[in-house]
DNA sequence: ATCCTACAATGGACAGAGTCCAAGTCAAGA
DNA sequence: TCTTGACTTGGACTCTGTCCATTGTAGGAT
């Protein structure tokens, strides 16, 4: 994480406190927040953060390309710093657990040219459903 | 349409001029529209309908299993009357259109048994991004 | 080490999407 | 036609996220 701390660095990013907090919660595998939790991770080291700050922050490392923004249902975005492994996700339909998953083969390659009605497609997103070991036990 | 008014009502459903004023609204191809949309064009036919009711019917149809939700965007969930034929989206990164698409072979069976992490899966949503020809012209 | 200033943080107001609920209405079976 | 439980209503409320004027501060300049 400390990478990515100095790769943001070498950016431009002016390092604060609220930054350095928010990038050290988003840290590790198969990490998925949504915005409050990751304002509840941050305030528990820096209790004076502000929600616009996260929110700010989150934007700017998804604007940079260092965390994906994930919508897996209606409700609030996620947040996923496993950005530089392609992966898709795994959503449980009970507790709404997520888990990055690596499928085989190349979903774009799937749609076939008379299926694009003319648009120029330019990623893909595959999110599999199903009941994870927990909810089914 | 007139199909699912019946298959409706076969399955107890009591028939209220709300309720079929939706479904109407809910009937096409490449429809994919927001509650409040669904809500606008409903009050076209009869104004007194109330968002709640739209909502509620809209999830009862959901629920029913005659159209899916779509979550494309972070933004309002929208409503596709095309449940009975499996397919998938094309969403346009510019103006937000979405267009029903049918890709080959079953991203399904892509997903290998190591990479399911005990997970029952039920089903895959595959989203493809791009731009639209308006767009990018 | 101190000063400056542009950039960042704050928090409260605001907006959009959706849910909830108590009260009133009505479809459809008896 | 009557009855009743299901349906509708509209307004309050929640949740998620954005905006903005004000205050604070990181880090280069001196």
């Amino acid at each position: 994480m400390s990478d990515l701390l100095e790769r943001l660095r070498g950016r431009g990013w002016r390092m604060t406190s609220q930054r350095r907090v928010v990038a050290e919660v988003l840290d590790g595998e198969h990490v998925h927040l949504t915005a409050d939790e990751v304002h509840v991770r941050a305030a528990a080291k820096l209790p004076e953060i502000s929600r616009a700050t996260v929110y700010n922050t989150l934007g700017e490392l998804v604007s940079l390309g260092e965390v994906l923004e994930v919508a897996t249902d209606g409700r609030a975005k996620r947040y996923d710093p496993n950005a530089h492994r392609p992966h898709q996700h795994l959503v449980c339909s009970g507790c709404g657990a997520i888990r990055d998953v690596r499928p085989q083969g190349n979903p774009l390659s799937d749609l076939p040219a008379e299926e694009r009605y003319g648009f120029t497609v330019e990623a893909v997103e595959v999110t599999y459903r199903g009941v994870c070991p927990s909810c089914s036990a």
